[in-house]
DNA sequence: TTCTTATTTGCGAAACATTGCAAATAATGT
DNA sequence: ACATTATTTGCAATGTTTCGCAAATAAGAA
């Protein structure tokens, strides 16, 4: 396997951060296993589109499934994707933060010209 | 800002993470700084594409840029996104690991049938 | 100013992602 | 077998991403 390959699939892995709902769904498996309809109700949007997003994940490796019943609670693969999804938040948070000192600190620039 | 908004932004920022090129541009910008066409070469594609790419990265604050006369060098704009990359890789690597074992398994008892 | 080197931008084509809805499947209970 | 509940799949419409190419911009040298 070559380089271009591996960040192939190192990007395809990561897919799932590129989307919102994706993103709301690793946070919602932080703790707890959730069923689909359980989760589409949370995010109060609809089970066919949830399945769809699950589906891109778990073929990914990202989630896994345990069936019960007719139930299929799903799970985070791996507590580090929730780590690595929390250290991005951080360092958009400091960005974020970053980018508004600077427009406070213009704001006093353009006051005192 | 509600939830939503912030999964947005969250989802936003994480977009270079779903693309190989991004993702090599990343790791190439790990120990140094680099040109536009420096990274193009590296990578063997086109300066134009690089730039975007770079654009892209740039607007989210993922990467940041220093000019010295007509180059402009490109560095992370923060360790920890590297260091997210990394975690990402590992749990793939892992998880490949996993589904190696798996299917080895299978071909042992497939055998002993 | 004109030339050179480095980078960005605009735009169109092709590929890919997202969503809603209806229909299909799967397990279980009656 | 039929009904119920939970989930997945297929498909079409719409939106987004990626990339190549040509043209535009920006800094510095001749």
């Amino acid at each position: 396997m070559n380089d271009k390959e591996i960040y192939k699939l190192h990007a395809d892995f990561c897919k799932f951060m590129s989307n919102p709902k994706r993103i709301e769904i690793i946070f919602s498996l932080e703790c707890q296993e959730m069923c689909v309809d359980e989760i589409a109700a949370k995010m109060d949007i609809r089970v066919p589109n949830v399945s769809q997003h699950l589906a891109v994940m778990r073929e990914r490796g990202v989630v896994k499934t345990r069936r019960e019943g007719t139930k299929i609670f799903y799970k985070l693969s791996n507590p580090n994707i929730l780590k690595a999804c929390l250290i991005m938040r951080d360092v958009m948070y400091e960005q974020m933060k970053e980018n508004f000192n600077l427009i406070e600190s213009n704001q006093r620039i353009d006051n005192e010209i």
